[in-house]
DNA sequence: CCCCTCCAAAATATCGATATTATTTGACAC
DNA sequence: GTGTCAAATAATATCGATATTTTGGAGGGG
């Protein structure tokens, strides 16, 4: 049983591909937190050499999403729920401070991708889930792609991811209750497109913790 | 001409090795910013296979240090006035953040840390100009280390590197103007120890914003 | 019964060589 | 002169094999 992808053509580098794929393993869970990732195992499910496994783990490394313990390997990264609350607490403090610069800086196209990307999201949560998923973080970085602050959007997307991480984990399946989230969605980009800046950093705050605290509530130590 | 370290026995593995060489060099300009990393030119420096390069600089990438572009190799980060403010941008935000929570956490042994760091930091000043800069930094993250946010932590060190790095290659040498340093270091210890967290950050962020500035102002675009 | 030492098995880290891909060079036509 | 294409060159990415290190466990002492 592969997992890798082979889906539509192109896989730019091994190394690339195999970056890829195991991101969205650990992200979905079927690499589970605190796994022993070998090199030999990997290599043969994403049937390429060692140097790129290797190379992917190293990049992963620096997502947070995997651990390197020197000449002992590497493995998923762990959870915990203070880590969680560590990753919602930044959320709460970038995400704001991105949206705001993005507001500021309010170019016309920005407003008009806004828009485009709120439009993909809603056609996609009535078909797949994972489409949903992918319209989903293009919608919320698109909120953040016009600050002009690169690495700040960096770590915004590389908390995001994170967190999708713990959702996955948390829900057996796509429980991901849909609450009011289409409604906050809306709420949140009426707000950005009228440069009401402190409307629209509350309401993404609060659409964070909301799922933020429930999640939360589930975990154990 | 070798300029690896050889120094004092503990290399781990050559791949740490070669990070952390690199990395020196990147920081202290020794490789120029968007100069060209080939792998055979840096294989023969560092002494080893192209595995250990290739993975350290793989690195150095999520420390936003190194450039990677896709079957094109790699690349020494470019620099620029938009990237030095952001990372001042990020470092007023994220830090005194960070410092707060160390401050909410309060406790005794950590106090005892930023004494011991501080006296260390003093001492080093009147010695060599290496010694101080571990110094510094080791004083400065343990202004934050007791936040308990490890990732925070993370950022904060990278942001102080990559400002560490501009200052590099803007003073031609120790330039380094020493203002008031010690004293600005010693109201920021005093503050802290106080746990008096809006002056610890107030001094902590115009600590930054002074230097900031002054840098910002060498630069062109 | 627990602990320490030493050996075998397994996994990591590293090397050297090869296949692939980008870049340069130079000849040729326009 | 200038632009284009093709071969030659150079560099990257990847593979397969080897050396080193860790891990797990068996066999004695304490």
């Amino acid at each position: 049983m592969n997992v890798t992808r082979d889906i539509a053509g192109k896989e730019t580098s091994a190394t690339h591909g195999a970056y890829l794929t195991l991101r969205e393993m650990i992200l979905t869970g079927a690499l589970p937190p605190g796994e022993k990732l070998k090199i030999e195992q990997l290599r043969g499910l994403l049937n390429t050499g060692a140097s790129p496994v290797r190379e992917a783990l190293s990049l992963l490394t620096s997502d947070m999403l995997v651990e390197r313990i020197d000449q002992r390997g590497f493995r998923a990264a762990p959870v915990g729920k203070a880590n969680f609350e560590e990753i919602l607490t930044l959320r709460c403090t970038l995400e704001p401070m991105a949206l705001r610069a993005s507001i500021a800086n309010g170019a016309a196209d920005w407003e008009e991708r806004l828009v485009l990307r709120h439009h993909h999201m809603k056609k996609a949560s009535q078909r797949d889930a994972t489409d949903f998923e992918v319209a989903h973080k293009a919608f919320h970085m698109a909120l953040l792609d016009n600050a002009g602050l690169p690495m700040l959007e960096r770590y915004c997307a590389q908390l995001y991811d994170l967190n999708i991480r713990y959702r996955n984990l948390a829900a057996g399946g796509a429980s991901y209750r849909k609450r009011s989230i289409a409604t906050e969605h809306q709420e949140i980009l009426d707000a950005a497109l009228d440069h009401d800046a402190d409307a629209a950093t509350d309401l993404l705050i609060s659409h964070y913790r909301r799922t933020g605290e429930y999640l939360s509530r589930q975990m154990e130590a």
